[in-house]
RNA sequence: GGCAGGUUGCCCGAGUGGCCAAAGGGAGCGGUCUGUAAAAUCGUCGGCUUAGCCUACGUUGGUUCGAAUCCAACACCUGCCA
């Protein structure tokens, strides 16, 4: 019998723990309360943050409870990076998105049953809290001689860290501590960035409760190449339909790279071993099918959207890569693929616009000079069809079902645009 | 507090009066090749009503026919001295 340990171990999902035999134990006694969380430093989470919800769905899939944790608190103070001081963020600002990454984060985990997950916001502790009880009771416990050898503080000596900053440490640890008190938590998980925040809670409730309790880290994910992942031309790919599209959010993973895609998979879908294995072999044998990358695209986009969005995303693909005349697609399929794409409207007075004009305002491109540049590289394509002039106009001709233009910029940035005219 | 040096486009960095929308590199983007991969290679890389014009070399003001380049003040950064 597999353990939940080993899941993890094989889908790549852990890279550092506290004591791994304890830990085992731990898991093996019984349902453990073990908490995640996320801090709100924008309107939604990201691609990244994606990981760690699929290890809380592993973790409560064997038994265990979640807690989730979105950082009312937290997000208030900011985790130092190691290039520069953060600009705070209003309470009001901090206070919607955390509202709107509570109804995120809600998605991902079960919330009913003997192990039904929970959504805590830490500034419910944090807020009441007075300064002075603060210092007294977690403040007591920070040898600063500590806190400064840490390696984020460490990068920021030079260039300057804020005392709110530095503190932060404390706070997550807090809630820690809160959390085994409240809910007999004793498991924190989070990324491989956050290990040294993670373990000081684990200190903090050694010293202060005399409990041992446990971490784990989840790795970094990259691309091949070791940059970051889940950064497009466009930004991060965000886990909101409305910053980023289902469509967007396919075809991301469809672009997998094969040295990577069984990683992905392994990650970011519920699949086992066995069938990520078949996958491995048929994207081995025939690359130019990516399977894998088609598996790896479809799951997370249910996963995120639902099944409804993951048809979608999957239609309007073949409708623009397909080898069908995007001609003969009847108008429902367009409508929905200009739905799916994010289409949006221009208005015509007169003439029909130019193709620079639609390009711009499709959104393929930034600006209309670069619209030009586009189309003198040869990377401008309405209706598939390559567009040479860079003078050019539409005519009637172009209007697939009398308004409909699809218009693109190199091999893969599409958008739709539905003539108006008055 | 004193002295010296610095602040250039997304990033690094050259440029010390007109030939500067600003060398070179990186990132990005496009073409070719492929599989809507990766690598390679060629091209491109402020904006617009595009043979022209506008905005831009830390900020503000000045000198000049003309300033990223000279002058002044201010802000910030770095080094040395106190």
């Amino acid at each position: 019998m597999n353990t939940v340990l080993d899941e993890l171990k094989w889908r790549g999902l852990l890279v550092e723990s506290t004591d791994e035999e304890a830990l085992a134990g731990h898991l093996a006694a019984g349902a453990v309360t073990f908490y995640v969380g996320f801090d709100p430093t924008a309107p939604s989470i990201h691609i990244g943050n994606l990981v760690q919800l699929m290890v809380a769905r592993i973790l409560q899939r064997a038994g265990h409870k979640p807690l989730i944790l979105v950082g009312g608190s937290t997000g208030m103070i900011g985790d130092p990076k190691a290039t520069s001081e953060r600009v705070l963020n209003s309470p009001d600002t901090v206070a919607q998105w955390v509202e709107r990454i509570r109804a995120q984060v809600e998605k991902y985990v079960d919330f009913s049953g003997d192990n039904a997950a929970r959504i805590v916001n830490n500034l419910d502790w944090t807020g009441p809290m007075s300064v002075l009880d603060f210092l007294r009771e977690i403040g007591k416990h920070f040898p600063v001689n500590r806190m400064l050898a840490r390696e984020v503080v460490r990068h920021r000596l030079e260039e300057g860290i804020s005392y709110t900053e530095f503190s932060y440490v404390l706070l997550q640890s807090l809630d820690y501590l809160e959390l085994y008190r409240s809910c007999g938590c004793t498991l924190q998980f989070g990324g491989s960035d956050q290990w040294g925040n993670i373990t000081a809670g684990v200190e903090l409730i050694r010293r202060v409760e005399g409990a041992r309790v446990h971490a784990m880290a989840t790795p970094l994910i990259t691309k091949a190449d070791g940059s970051k992942f889940g950064k497009t031309e466009s930004g991060t790919i965000w886990l909101d339909p409305a910053m980023t599209s289902p469509y967007a959010l396919h075809q991301f993973f469809l672009n997998a790279e094969d040295e990577k895609v069984v990683e992905y998979l392994k990650v970011f879908s519920d699949r086992s071993l066995e069938e990520i294995a078949e996958l491995d072999r048929q994207t081995r044998e025939a690359p130019q099918r990516r399977a894998a990358q088609k598996a790896l695209a479809d799951d997370v986009t249910a996963l995120v959207h639902g099944p409804a969005e993951r048809d979608a995303a999957v239609q309007a693909a073949d409708a623009i890569f397909g080898r069908s005349d995007l001609r003969e697609l009847p108008e429902s399929v367009l409508n929905d693929v200009a739905a799916e794409i994010g289409g949006v409207q221009l208005e015509a007075n007169g003439d029909l616009p130019t193709v620079v004009d639609v390009l711009a305002a499709g959104g393929v491109v930034p600006s209309k000079s670069a619209a030009r540049r586009a189309i003198t590289e040869g990377g401008a394509y309405v209706n598939n069809q390559r567009v040479t002039d860079p003078e050019a106009r539409l005519a009637e001709y172009d209007l697939l079902h009398g308004r409909y233009v699809i218009v693109r910029r190199g091999k893969r940035t599409v958008g739709a645009v539905s003539i108006r005219r008055s």
